[in-house]
DNA sequence: TATGAATGAGACTTCATTCAT
DNA sequence: TATGAATGAAGTCTCATTCAT
């Protein structure tokens, strides 16, 4: 898989400036859009707190949406990057389950924001760049299934392997649940609370 | 509850007249946002296809997000009104759970175009008014909520209440994600098949 | 031949009021685009000449491309009238020829800023557009070459066919020449010396 | 007549190299403007082309006008020392025309594209730089001119002094259309038969 | 009540030119 | 002398909303 940020063309030579710079963009952009918005956030907005003029933007980029997927991209690997660090070799299959759900929940819970806006935003971006992101999803899903189907090779899990890749699903729909429907959940769980009781139904499912 | 729809103000005295134009409003509008999404759809274009002229037009809302509340408000009551309907008073809350999961989720299958667009514009709606579209769909977690409640004071289901209610929000999301997954989903599950093992998961969770 | 203008779609559903509007917008850019060339002319400018909002400008057109094209349409068209207006259908092919001569750069020395305009930017159209234009040139050449071809049948002129449709061309070029080389041609020549030396050559041409 | 090209100020002291860098450079936008036309081609393309930085080539030049200039005195000069070097002191003026036209017209030939340049962007010269150039085309009516008014005095041409002069613009003009009408003339006519039909009238229009 | 032409602010984007290194 | 990142003004175009008829 080519580095999606290849797919951006630039009017920078130094590829290393090219991908500070764009890092300091990520950063501006990213908060604006969570508080306004992608289709609120102006180009200009975005370079005063980028801290440059739009024509140095635009040296940057080529056109608003490649603000977007730097940002969806972002998000998605920090998401991937910090899962793929916890997860441990541990042997026993359950309890590796239990910690990456702990962990994946935590981690949302962490970068609640960024998680809505990944997820309301995605559909603005192209097809190609939306394939980025969605590509990144799944090997979340992959990760989750890899564990489930351990557990169901090592007879402690008891659900078919059609049921753990739905199952992979639905723990990723869970986690992301906690921050699009925290208008809700917030009012009766808190986060530990929220993790255990979701682990709980999950464990009795497997049974 | 005050009809969401006396939230927005009219010019037209005649409120039959209003109501029914507004209905014809939502229909050519759903359409263009399901196709285009909220932000790239014109309000000269919702009034071509609406077949009114833009002074007219204006004279039935008062700002273009106006319409997406009504939208998304048809939406959403189209969804409870449907799942209520097929509600029935059986007695065996483990097989009403079934049938309105089954009842849900095949609603969700039907106007999955319209679930997916009240899933991402609800956020470009005003406090107030997603209030509104949030509030009713509470009334779907309340439920899925009772009948589970149901089934644990007959001592069918064994979990508590809290997990009652959690459940009940895990059932409306995976309603949902069976639309704004479906590029993944589609892949590996039919509807029906899609329903069983859902079930099949919950059911267990609930032994 | 459709109206070119009908190619050139608008938001204004009166195609009255377009059609008079398109001339003055057509009256307000000639002016600029004659004085500072069409693309040092901004869409501003325009506007401001044309005594209307940039928005209600852009209600006439889609680019301003259109607008080039709206003003070399016609101009184009303005020659032609005019000279199709003069023709008269005298007996005497040397004496038609004659008259045409001096009726057409007559013309072209009226409107000498316009002709050069169309002259300079045609470039500028696209394809469909340029063709147009100068499909109506070559209806100005089939004008020349009709007459002069009226003069072999008659004996009276003495060149062969191919020499017919050149000469028609030159002639053509000839008038246009008055405006585009007018720097150098009004040091020497006054348009009357001008016509009158022009004509004796191309007579002397077809002994 | 000064060198035309000191006319542009240049950051460099080395003369030589000034010369040959601009050179290059005109080889570099030539190419461009004729594809694209003076206004579309950016200078970033015209650095890339010429194969060195936008600080480098802003050495040599200081506006992008100057580089049109540049070209266009480049083509200019081109067609003059072309000519001239065909040009033999024959003794009989007819022939001395004849060889002159055809010579000039298969000059216009060879770089049609240029001469198309040359023809539709000079209007975007400032003054003094316009000047220049049509300075060098006055250059070229002179050498019609000197041998049409030889073959006066010979007693060969029988036309008077002012049509000698008119005579020389049409035939600079003919040689001329023959690129910039070429969309019409190569339907009909080969080169070589263009300019002995040329020809043909021209000497006829002397006897 | 209905029409649709008109508004004008503001959106995104480009690009000739400069200047610190 | 050479580089190329940075500038910022200006360009074209869009569109939600209004109001005279």
């Amino acid at each position: 898989m080519p580095d999606p940020k290849s797919l951006i063309a630039s009017n920078i030579k130094d590829k290393e400036l090219v991908s500070v710079r764009r890092q300091e963009l990520v950063n501006a952009a990213v908060e604006l859009f969570v508080r306004k918005g992608f289709h609120k956030t102006t180009v200009r907005e975005i370079a005063r707190e980028f801290g440059m003029s739009m024509g140095t933007l635009y040296d940057y980029i080529r056109t608003k949406e490649d603000i977007l997927f730097l940002v969806c991209d972002h998000i998605s690997k920090s998401v991937s990057d910090k899962l793929q660090s916890t997860l441990t070799g541990k042997k026993d299959p359950a309890e590796n389950l239990r910690n990456a759900i702990r962990d994946y929940f935590t981690i949302i819970d962490e970068i609640e924001d960024y998680t809505l806006l990944l997820y309301q935003e995605t559909k603005s971006l192209n097809r190609e760049e939306r394939k980025y992101v969605l590509d990144a999803e799944n090997g979340l899903v992959d990760i989750f299934e890899g564990i489930i189907t351990q557990g169901i090779k090592e007879k402690i899990f008891h659900i078919d392997k059609e049921t753990a890749r739905l199952l992979a699903h639905n723990i990723m729909v869970e986690g992301q649940m906690w921050a699009f429907r925290r208008w809700a959940l917030r009012k009766n769980f808190t986060l530990k609370q929220y993790i255990k009781l979701q682990t709980d139904l999950i464990t009795k499912a497997l049974r």
